[in-house]
DNA sequence: TATTGTTATACTCTATAACTATA
DNA sequence: TATAGTTATAGAGTATAACAATA
C-alpha cells in the first residue's frame, strides 16, 4: 500500500493555499499577487516599485499594473520619492493598513487551527523539522536557479 | 522575536515548489497547468475531458486548450470513447508515459532529500502530523467553500 | 432536456522591448 | 551611461456564454 510521501502532503497544503486564496478572494478587488504586493510593503513601509519587483520576482512592468489596480481601490498610494524624482514610493494607506492588520489576525488564528491538528507533545518537534525542511527546499531551489543560470552563460 | 508562524513556513514552502516548477518548466512545452492534467491521466488512465475539469477544478474549456497543447508535442492522444460518441478519451501517449515516469522518480528523490532534513527519531512523527495538518486544511477550505456557495443561494 | 466539447470573448498575471525622465 | 517607471505588445491560464453533436 503506497502511503503518500511527505513532498505529496506538502504539494497538497500548497495547492489548498491557492485554492483557498483564489476562493477567498473571488469578487474582491484582491488576488494573490496584489496581496504580495501588499505584504512586501506592510513588511518594509513605503518602498519604491523597483524594490518591490525585485522581493516578489517579477518584473517592474508587472508591478506598475498590480499598484495601478490597489491604488485605483484605494489601498496603496504613490508619493513623489524626496531623495529621487524618477522613484515613486507605494506606501499603504489607512484603508490598506487596517486590511493588513487584518490578514495577520486571521493569520495568527489559522496558523493556531492548524497547530491544534498536531499532538500536543509534538508540536515544538514539528515547528523545527517543517522550518528545517524550508530551508532545506529553498536551498535547492537556489542552487537549481544558479545552475541554470550558469548554464545560459 | 518573532519567530515565523508554522503557517509562514508552509506558505514558504508552497511559494518555493511553485517557482521551482516555474524555473524547471521554463523553455519546455510543459507547465503547472499542464503537469496537472497529465497527474490526472497518469493517476487514472484514459478519462473524458470534463472527467480531468472537475478533478483539477477548473473550467472544461481550460482543459480543451491544455490538451491541445499536450497533444501538439505528443505526450497525450485523444481517442474516441466507444461508449459515448460526444466525448473523447485523453490518454498518455508512450513518451507521455515516460515523461511521468520519470517525474515519479524525481519526486521520490526530492522527498528523500527533505526527510533526510528532519531529525531520524522524529520522521515517523513529522509525517504523521504534516498529514495530520493537511487533512485539517482540506476540511476548511471544504467547509468555507460550502459556506460561500450557501451565501451565493 | 441534459451533457460533452468547442468557438468566441475577456480578464489577470506574466514577459520582453522600446521609450521618458532623471541620476 | 545607467536606473525608475511607463507604454506597447504578446502569451498562458482562467472564466462565461453560446453553440453543435449526441445522449
Amino acid at each position: 500500500m503506497d502511503s503518500p510521501l511527505l513532498l505529496d502532503r506538502l504539494l497538497q497544503i500548497a495547492d489548498l493555499f491557492q485554492r483557498d486564496m483564489a476562493r477567498e478572494y473571488d469578487g474582491t478587488p484582491l488576488s494573490p499577487a496584489r496581496m504580495g504586493v501588499l505584504w512586501t510593503i506592510h513588511h518594509s513601509g513605503p518602498v519604491q516599485q523597483h524594490t518591490i519587483a525585485a522581493a516578489l520576482n517579477v518584473t517592474p512592468r508587472n508591478i506598475t499594473g498590480l499598484v495601478d489596480a490597489l491604488e485605483a481601490v484605494g489601498y496603496v498610494e504613490r508619493i513623489p520619492d524626496p531623495t529621487d524624482r524618477r522613484a515613486r514610493l507605494v506606501g499603504l494607506t489607512p484603508q490598506g493598513h487596517e486590511l493588513m492588520e487584518r490578514t495577520v489576525r486571521e493569520h495568527a488564528a489559522l496558523n493556531a487551527t492548524l497547530l491544534a491538528s498536531v499532538r500536543a507533545a509534538d508540536r515544538d518537534r514539528v515547528e523545527v523539522a517543517i522550518a528545517a525542511i524550508a530551508d532545506r527546499l529553498a536551498q535547492l531551489v537556489s542552487e537549481a536557479a544558479k545552475a541554470d543560470k550558469a548554464r545560459a552563460s
